[in-house]
DNA sequence: CAAATTAAGAAACATTTAGTTTCTTATGAG
DNA sequence: CTCATAAGAAACTAAATGTTTCTTAATTTG
């Protein structure tokens, strides 16, 4: 009569993917303050205790399933023969994973106290370590392309102009909080990025 | 013997006024964390019940604290007959503000989780009715002057081109959390907006 | 395959903080 | 001087974080 069920006890990294899981939903779906460590134990079907065993505390265990759920961050570029068509694909490439995550999420992500600190606070460990770095670096190897093709010259770049693309996709996230639309990408990059480039020789 | 203190039980504004400066230094010192309506009453020498008969909860204190203590958004815009003076002094009393109020507290009002969405929360009420409004209104306003007097045509500017040095004041707050230097501020203004709109015409 | 080790499940517990309630008492208005 | 109002004091509730202890299932190892 009774199931066949409920004889699995889970554990290490089964049970470890499970948590993050839950974790992340419960971010999206109710933000981080109603989200709680008992929440997540519970969705994810296991004890608090566990989740302390492997995460000090709740921000540990949010930037775990942030570093597990958020897209990664791409290094190839693209190189079209073109520097507005680099910039613009490789934007593009990064602002496109955020459109499967959808406002909803980013809402939820955001729409918390403590995560936009988190995420800040994190910036050095999710992002600058690999992605800010890996996104300059990108930027200034699409450059460098655009350079030995005679499109620019890099030297008259500074690098706050190097990172403004990035910066306005940030401000664009942060105030609008929802996916960042092909619209204001290409306003970015047609109507001020290119043109500065252009004007900056 | 003992001294003739302690006769003085505060009320109204002047009560008010203890709680808000006790809160704002709580807030510089400790972070928003650490800060407790209990540590807030006991650095105001007062009672957490006659806090939350001001402020339904920390969150609404916290906002009034910064609204008292954070320095006020000026809307006269200067005319100094050029362009670019007429942003660089603007944008630039806008940051020298913050250096009296210094790195500490900044990143004591921004180096916990809380405040971070507070402030963007807050922004409608706090920056976006008010200042963000009073900021983009002054920003259009220099351009219209300069428009005047030949130097640029407004019409090819687009909203995310005129609020670009804005914009770039915010990533550079969010992202260093000390008091914006001069330096930053010329790069902005004459290596970006300056540049970008002469090219834009 | 059995014994030993490891880690999960369960539940009670400690602590902190937000927010409430009730009662007493000082202060200022009339 | 009297009375309404709001401050002070203190006890209390209700989460939520983080801990501890014990039992028991799963895995490892000899």
């Amino acid at each position: 009569m009774a199931e066949t069920k409920k004889s699995t006890r889970r554990r290490g990294d089964i049970l470890e993917e499970a948590i993050l899981l839950a974790a992340w939903e419960e971010l999206a779906e109710t933000g981080y303050t109603n989200m709680t460590m008992e929440s997540v134990a519970t969705r994810a079907e296991t004890n608090k205790a566990v989740l302390y065993r492997r995460w000090d505390n709740k921000t540990e265990l949010v930037l775990a399933a942030m570093r597990k759920h958020l897209p990664k961050i791409k290094t190839e570029i693209p190189n079209t023969g073109n520097l507005r068509s680099d910039i613009y694909d490789y934007l593009h490439g990064l602002i496109e994973p955020m459109k499967l995550i959808g406002a909803q999420t980013i809402r939820g992500l955001f729409s918390e106290p403590t995560v936009w600190r988190i995420i800040i606070a994190a910036l050095p460990q999710i992002i600058e370590r690999q992605s800010e770095n890996k996104l300059t670096t990108a930027m200034a190897e699409i450059l460098k392309n655009a350079e030995l093709r005679g499109e620019i010259s890099l030297e008259k770049l500074t690098p706050r102009i190097i990172s403004l693309p990035l910066n306005l996709l940030q401000v664009e996230l942060i105030t609008k909080l929802e996916p960042i639309s092909d619209q204001a990408l290409a306003e970015i990059v047609d109507d001020i990025f290119i043109p500065l480039i252009r004007a900056t020789r």
